[in-house]
DNA sequence: GATGAATGAGTGTTCATTCAT
DNA sequence: TATGAATGAACACTCATTCAT
């Protein structure tokens, strides 16, 4: 024939059948892929429906609506990576005892490594924690900046103990705790863009170094202003 | 409900007649507000042109379509941030000399101040910027990207006539640039998100001090470890 | 008027539920009769959809966009014209035999009568084929102008044939097989556009007449000029 | 800068004024040609007036409407047509006379030729009558239905007395003057699309030929047929 | 439990046309 | 006369969501 007529054989027609807490799951690691990808908004009901091969209807066996499947997500993911900030090794310094400056970054680099490992144990829900969520929608907007707070809350509080136990200069803790995790998050997030291989203890060694020292040079030494 | 009231009656039908250039500028201000109000997908056309108490298709008079309102908006916002940014105090240190702690804290208290003012001129744009444009489409995330990146080079570069003039210790400045950019941006979002009043100035004192100390104490008399 | 009063009370609100082949052949089917009617351009998708008792999404669950509706259209009216017209009664004429006149006339009566009755099978694909589609659209334009060239073609070849085989005169081929579908096109449409009701054998003697002996009179006995 | 801003320097700014005559018909040809080209639908106001070099509102000082335009072409152009048509050479047989069948294909070369002529002056006129008018518009199909029946008219008179001259066999005049402008007018649009030279006189010469003779042979020794 | 089929409510966009200068 | 500016009314199209099986 010279008139081509479409014909799509190509759909596999077989149903499958999971038992519901699977489907759920699997359900919300497409979301969490086809959020990440292109954003809440961009990704569509059926882009996450196709990755896990399941008609539309079927989401809603699951859950409400759209927001319902990235609030729940959310949800999931908070767990994850607050159970992971609160596990971190925490400060237990002997009372009255003064670390050195080398202590101390050394002790955070451990810190930071062990909260970059849970973030970054998939690039999709680091995506889409810092930039696919962000003004989708004001519940999760809601959720998202509740794990915010929480693991800003988390840092302050330690900020504090440090302080009172004089391991660190007096300073604004709550400034402090948004401008480290905003440095943070930007790293992970350049990372992300450039699809760069990541070393997490590089970046945790660097990130601990510039929190605890500065930019200022020190040493045994102290320079001297050349007149 | 079989009956529809017509309940705005507050609408004028006048047609309201400006330059090509006022209009136009006026439509990207509006676009600006709906778009950090809503972000860039949950803001419609209508939405910007009734702001603009214009009719819809007049939009499409003064741009392309939806996204070029996001790009020409990215554009003057483009302009105006790197402008200020490279208008910065430059460093001008005579050759040689190195500076006390203190100077580089003040100096670089100031150099902040400087960009902050113009970022915090309006917290639409800083939204906008932060939040709503992010993720919205991929000629804008360049653009945006392009902004982010030429800001970031402009720190990198003063970070390594820094470091050459051995004002500061040596670093990764690549690192270092995105770690206080994050930084910043992070306390912006955090000012933004709770609609604090914003003291531009102790902002800047905070961050400076901050990024030239980082949070170990020093001083003259260096704290010893008290076993 | 401030009170806007629902007046079409007439329409159903139940779904109504087909196999999706069925729907598919029906949204087609009033996609022909509306095109034809209104026009490609005049015809709404609205239009299309009401005449199927459908929701105008539900079109775009079987076409990509309206032109993909167009398309289709013209594909399905392309197997059966194509077919109808590659399916006449072939020339078969016993090698070195040379038909008479009448014969030739009669046979070609015949043929044209096989075609006519496919086109005028109904009105509506008539006018989509004749009028409606032309200039509607790049590719529709190229599949009707395949369609064409594809009977063009088969005229063509046919007339060689009968040339070699001495059943005709000489004659330019190309020329002739355009002149002659120009020919019944014209006539189609003045039966279509006079909404005359159509005698297919009638028209097929008189065409097949016209195109065999011409205008000029001619006999047993030829009339001879008078002086 | 690194942000490329849209200027657009090239529209000149000056008006450009003219006689209200020089300026319909200056409208008019610009429509022409848009609508030859992209269809009366798919020509804009905004195309028209482009071409015209005048801005969009103007137009409406000298047409009610699109429509309007639309028509006032195709009055122009019947006007030229049906002109042409009726200043062609008339037949002028003496009473009685009977010519023979190569002076009627003569005869009928020469009158084809004047009118092919006059329509294919322009290609463009040619193709909106032929395509881009077709289906346009009521009003307009009347106006261009109104030139076909004309033209129509005029030949189906002359076949008529032609018949009772006896120049030509007897007939259905209505048919085959249809038949005969069909054919003309596939081949004309066939000329068209293909954009190959046209020689006007090889058109006429095999179109008179084909409709005088016809395709079967004759001659002055009729074909016997061989068993 | 799973889904194909269906859709309402909305979106961005176009374009012929009008208004004020 | 000429036009830049403005717009209503339409349109094609999308997508989250529901229904019937």
């Amino acid at each position: 024939m010279v008139f081509g007529l479409r014909t799509d054989m190509s759909v596999s027609k077989t149903r499958t059948y999971k038992a519901a807490d699977e489907r759920r799951a699997q359900i919300l690691d497409c979301a969490l892929h086809a959020f990440a990808e292109h954003g809440y908004h961009g990704a569509s009901i059926a882009d996450v429906c196709a990755r896990a091969g399941i008609g539309r209807a079927t989401l809603y066996q699951y859950f409400r609506d759209k927001r319902d499947v990235l609030v729940c997500l959310a949800e999931r993911i908070a767990v994850r990576v607050l159970d992971a900030y609160q596990h971190r090794t925490p400060w237990s310094l002997p009372p009255g005892y003064r670390p050195t400056e080398a202590q101390v970054v050394a002790f955070m680099q451990k810190r930071l490594a062990e909260v970059l490992e849970v973030v970054f144990e998939d690039a999709a829900t680091a995506r889409l924690l810092l930039t696919a969520g962000r003004g989708a929608d004001g519940v999760v907007d809601d959720l998202l900046g509740r794990i915010d707070r929480a693991i800003l809350g988390t840092i302050e509080a330690e900020l504090r103990v440090a302080m009172e136990a004089e391991a660190i200069r007096p300073l604004d803790a709550h400034f402090v705790a948004r401008f480290f995790l905003g440095g943070f998050e930007k790293i992970v997030l350049s990372y992300l863009e450039e699809g760069r291989p990541i070393d997490v203890h590089a970046i945790a060694r660097e990130a601990a170094l510039l929190e605890v020292c500065g930019i200022y040079p020190r040493g045994d030494a102290p320079p001297e202003p050349r007149h």
